[in-house]
DNA sequence: CGATTTCCCTAGCGGTCGCTACAGAAAAGA
DNA sequence: TCTTTTCTGTAGCGACCGCTAGGGAAATCG
């Protein structure tokens, strides 16, 4: 019982013994992304989870564990699926400077996609969340993208791109709060040529290279 | 019945009828301000509301309605205690450029003072809410914000104190992006310091007058 | 002093929450 | 085929939600 969300025997190439599973896991998974994602943890109920994800109340406890474990594979999931941009800019791009641009400017494009709700599930799914483990663990992911934001900026600084006398913990704290902002204004119905155009200006803070 | 909360036949001057009540409506307020600040609209219950203002149930929707009436008047009070700095600023200061300064500024000490809960309760109190009108009424502040800024900024255009060719909406859009990604990040644990850095980086895109 | 008006407290309403016991259905193994 | 294993659907658990009926308490009025 205590181990029954570890266990997916399901998953494994071999077959299974008993009845298989009637649904897809994957993507009863992702419909519960998009539920969290447009409603936040608390405000999605396990009987709206039930209802997107097409399967039973004792199915969804059978394979994701409870509900808070299935919201912590959902942020997994849409951290990899969806939230990913960011730090693959700063891996990609050869400063931070260009890193950020290019985040700042998919920003715009990601957070107003069509046909997903707008806006960062990790900013916004668990603000004034009554359990308190939930809203920590996203509190902790969004103070671990400010301390990759300033890694980064380090390291321009470190290799003479940026100039020396500069606070990289301020400078990624902006990036992070125009980030933020942008997620907000998404979720409050800016358009993404709005947010295009707050990123451009956001962008003009930065020592041209 | 319908107009419960609005007769308030104690406020008046004169002697009411009956039995008066025990306990000072505006304090009561006070508290509910901070609880509802502190966990947002949906993740305050009546029972965690009855308890900080020290007062039973029937009392609370006696004197305030019901929860979501409540609420409106705890967003009323918060804004003329709290939250009119940056009407403020942009009514005194003599450009939108001095007046975007000094909001950001203020709002990095307004977001972390000590004994208050942390950022802003129109930006964080009714994310992801189940009860659509209220997360609208805080959305429909926000923005309202966002035209404040921008209708400053175009005046200043007008003055002939910024250049003609500035996109005031998108200038607008970032310091308001700003102030709620510093909002966000005070929730998230920044300190003053913190913020005011962040502020200062932000100030830099303006045009020097 | 009653009579009247208003308030507070106890208790509990119907509804939803997250979660699960249980029995039947569907697969694999013998 | 029969047993074993696992999944699914019904039905409902206790707890909490927002909210309120109703009786007594405390004030003013005559």
């Amino acid at each position: 019982m205590v181990d029954g969300a570890e266990a997916k025997p399901q998953v494994k190439a071999g077959k299974s013994r008993g009845r298989p599973r009637s649904f897809d896991r994957t993507t009863a998974l992702e419909r519960a992304v998009l539920a969290f994602w447009e409603h936040g943890y608390e405000a999605t109920s396990v009987s709206d989870l039930t209802r997107a994800m097409g399967i039973g109340a004792p199915s969804l406890y059978a394979a994701f564990g409870d509900k808070q474990a299935l919201f912590a594979e959902v942020v997994e999931e849409y951290g990899t699926r969806y939230g990913s941009f960011a730090d693959r800019a700063l891996a990609e791009e050869p400063t931070a400077r260009a890193a950020v641009a290019r985040i700042l400017r998919e920003a715009a494009a990601e957070y107003t996609a069509p046909g997903r709700p707008h806006g960062c599930l990790v900013i916004h799914a668990a603000t004034n969340c009554t359990t308190p483990e939930v809203e920590e663990s996203l509190r902790t992911r969004r103070n671990a993208n400010l301390a990759a934001f300033e890694r980064r900026i380090a390291a321009d600084i470190a290799a003479g791109e940026l100039p020396v006398d500069l606070d990289a913990a301020a400078l990624a704290r902006h990036a992070g709060a125009v980030v933020q902002g942008m997620s907000q204004q998404a979720r409050d119905g800016a358009s993404r040529a709005e947010l295009e155009a707050l990123a451009e200006i956001a962008m003009t803070i930065w020592p041209r290279t």
